[in-house]
DNA sequence: CCTATCCCGACCGTATACGATCCGCTCGAG
DNA sequence: CTCGAGCGGATCGTATACGGTCGGGATAGG
């Protein structure tokens, strides 16, 4: 920033922004726990603005469900029990499905070989299993593949849905270790079916399954008593 | 209201959700059209309070995709321009078609036969054609398919998407009248193919697909000259 | 007559102020 | 000792105030 500011429009985003920037990082980065209690007025003299944008950023959290609001109470972060996170699963892997399959046909040779690369990663990361690095890579992964899907409103959902999940997300490996060496095989499989030019619905049943069968094996794991039926759209 | 108020907690809703849901009701209602320009000021002054929590709704409803929002300028009502129209139609093309399929199960014969009354209620508006009628009939319809869904999260999506919507789905039957005599045929099918409890996957197959259906027959009347392939998820 | 510049009004963004509500703690009665 | 009423601090909800930014119309020059 050796010139102070540049194009200040572009460049000079609202506090509310700003505001909203901050916590969701916070949020995403497992710094604010669910359930962590939002304080209007700490945040705002946090962030050296007054409490107004702070309610703006807040309000947008709820919008996109990443913070609940009780009247007269204030803000806390999201509590993402079990059957939320089964909830949000099930609309990823259906969400994610159709991204990918709506973006195999759009896929370069260049990304295909990210992908594998990236998936190499994963493979190499399994000796020494680190959740966060895994899942962070395991996100790349499928970014890669479902990236190109032609459709904005899809991906929107589906972005919006990786934030939900939040940080919840890496205990899905830390929780069924044994998933993470069967998910890498999975990508591959996903890769291969995808660069042979196979039907869309197979794309597109492979990838909701690769994800359905990632919720089965923690709620399986979490709740070993419930029926495996639980699974839910497995159906395609 | 002959005692003005009730159990006033729950019955004072705060001014920002009283700002959002006057909003909303003029979006959905048509009287806010695409572009409209929604002021701060003359909002607060019409419903008699601060452009602050006017500002807050404004900014719920852009989370949600229903207005713009440009730095120093203001709130417009979202337009949606026919990419963005067929965007939303195809996500909620599977949204809707994957909580149908997962209502299924759940559906009692009273559920049916409302679906099927509901279904002769189209039927019979087919005569004396009102578009604004049949879409809002055929709303109902879908709703008590996919209303018995457990898993909320995807319900919320669904509903979301029918928001975003709005208005505009009116205009799908409006403009291409034919549409509705092959969609209550479909609504039909699907109704006999839940009760024989088909596969879920055959009911999300064509729940998906009848939505599909609607979508290109709007696109190939709109844009008879873009390739067929365009409707998308149709794939599964 | 057409174009570029400047100025002004409308509106947005944020700060501050103040009343309202809730939660936890103290204190007294049983 | 237990429990309910009352009080006070913390925090929220909204109003008002003020400086900043944008867009359009008047004005001057070509």
């Amino acid at each position: 920033m050796a010139h102070g500011q540049m194009s200040e429009t572009a460049r000079t985003r609202s506090k509310s922004q700003q505001a909203y920037h901050w916590i969701q990082e916070r949020i995403a980065g497992g710094e604010f726990t669910p359930g962590y209690r939002l304080v209007l007025g700490s945040i705002a003299h946090e962030l050296d603005m007054s409490v107004v944008p702070v309610r703006e950023a807040i309000r947008r959290l709820e919008a996109e469900g990443l913070v609940t609001f009780e009247q007269h109470v204030g803000a806390r972060v999201a509590m993402i029990d079990d059957s939320q996170y089964r909830q949000s699963m099930e609309a990823l892997a259906l969400l994610e499905g159709a991204a990918t399959a709506l973006a195999a046909r759009h896929l370069t040779a260049d990304d295909l070989r990210r992908a594998r690369d990236l998936n190499r990663r994963l493979v190499e990361s399994l000796d020494d299993f680190e959740p966060h690095l895994f899942t962070s890579l395991n996100h790349r992964f499928h970014a890669v593949l479902f990236a190109a899907c032609p459709n904005p409103r899809l991906l929107a959902l589906v972005d919006a849905e990786w934030v939900r999940l939040g940080h919840l997300r890496d205990s899905t490996f830390s929780f069924v270790p044994g998933r993470a060496h069967e998910s890498v095989r999975e990508h591959d499989a996903l890769v291969d079916l995808i660069e042979s030019g196979a039907p869309l619905a197979d794309v597109e049943r492979a990838a909701r399954g690769h994800r359905s069968a990632t919720l089965a094996a923690y709620l399986s794991h979490e709740h070993p008593d419930e029926a495996p039926a639980a699974a839910g759209v497995t159906t395609v």
